[in-house]
DNA sequence: TGGTTTGTACAGTTATTTCTGTACGTAAAA
DNA sequence: TTTTACGTACAGAAATAACTGTACAAACCA
């Protein structure tokens, strides 16, 4: 009785502190919270399982474990017999970490650079008309210098971003176990 | 007349498509129009100029400016004369990626070892009285592993932000001029 | 000292996000 | 085939966050 209480609240501290820090990964706090259900869940569980752990409504477990499968923070997994949807987490902390800026990071730095990138083409089209005043140009330039200073910052992260992504970073960064 | 208004729009692009992606950071989508602002200005601003230009309130302004100022993006600037407060982008991008990490990311993984190391404490504990029964003490046992994996992953973290802080990442990943 | 100006705290408002229950499409079971 | 169960789309409700204007404290100036 008492026993299982302190499991069950050992638990849960661990939980409610993965869920408050979620929101690193751009994930709601439930979704942390159900993350952290799955964290320690010996099986995996069906949205109503979650549903019940929880006590929220099963469209929520949908959405929530949907934003987790985006994040390849959980995947679906085929249990014979099974009607139901289950789902686990994955057990790969590190791929986890890589895949968030894989698939987070570098969108953001493509639509940034692409942005920019179409920037610099109208700024040299500018420069490039003759009825251009000069003010106008020596500020297009100024820019236009800016921008590509920029672009080079977010080559620098896309180079990041791929030593993780290829895992190459733990050549740089291992991993160590810990003794025990 | 139309060169100005090629130049505001290139501005206007970019601004948005920073603004757009600013919540990686954990940052509102306002502070980060401001921080595209700062970008592109060519002198330190002050709040009522900043309110000038977004069209916002001086209060949003000075909350946005203090969100930028936490994560190290932007600076106060001193100028001789000057009553009213500056503020300027901090242009080394490279810095304030870093700082994201030491500053956002290493609390949270501080969070969330603290939970799992007092858990683990707790479980330990758990399993010492002699009054607790077998199937609690495995339970326990697997929940100590599950949490000295998470523990020793967090650590990895530590380190990659550590190589962050001390700029030794670069080493690896280095900073590399584009040729014009 | 008293009179301005500047930045922010606070409370109220607006906008956005998150959550819920119903309704429905799809697929398995009978 | 019909029936049942599952997961999600959708719309409305609840909760949260973002923004604004007022009011005030601190700093500056006279």
């Amino acid at each position: 009785m008492k026993d299982h209480e302190i499991l069950e609240r050992t638990r849960t501290i661990v939980i409610d502190a993965i869920a408050q820090n979620m929101h690193l990964y751009g994930i709601t706090a439930s979704a942390g919270r159900l993350y952290g259900l799955l964290f320690f869940s010996d099986k995996p569980l069906t949205l109503d399982e979650m549903k019940e752990a929880l006590g929220m409504s099963k469209t929520s477990m949908s959405v929530a474990v949907r934003s987790l499968l985006d994040l390849n923070m959980v995947e679906k997994v085929w249990v014979k017999g099974e009607r139901k949807d289950l789902y686990a987490i994955k057990d790969d902390w590190y791929e986890c970490f890589f895949d968030y800026f894989t698939i987070k990071w570098q969108t953001a730095i493509a639509m940034n650079s692409s942005a920019m990138e179409k920037s610099i083409a109208k700024l040299q089209k500018l420069i490039a008309e003759p009825e251009t005043s000069e003010e106008i140009r020596e500020q297009a330039f100024i820019d236009i210098k800016k921008l590509e200073e920029r672009l080079d910052y977010y080559d620098w992260q896309n180079r990041l971003i791929d030593s993780f992504e290829t895992k190459e970073i733990l050549n740089f960064v291992p991993i160590e176990k810990k003794k025990d």
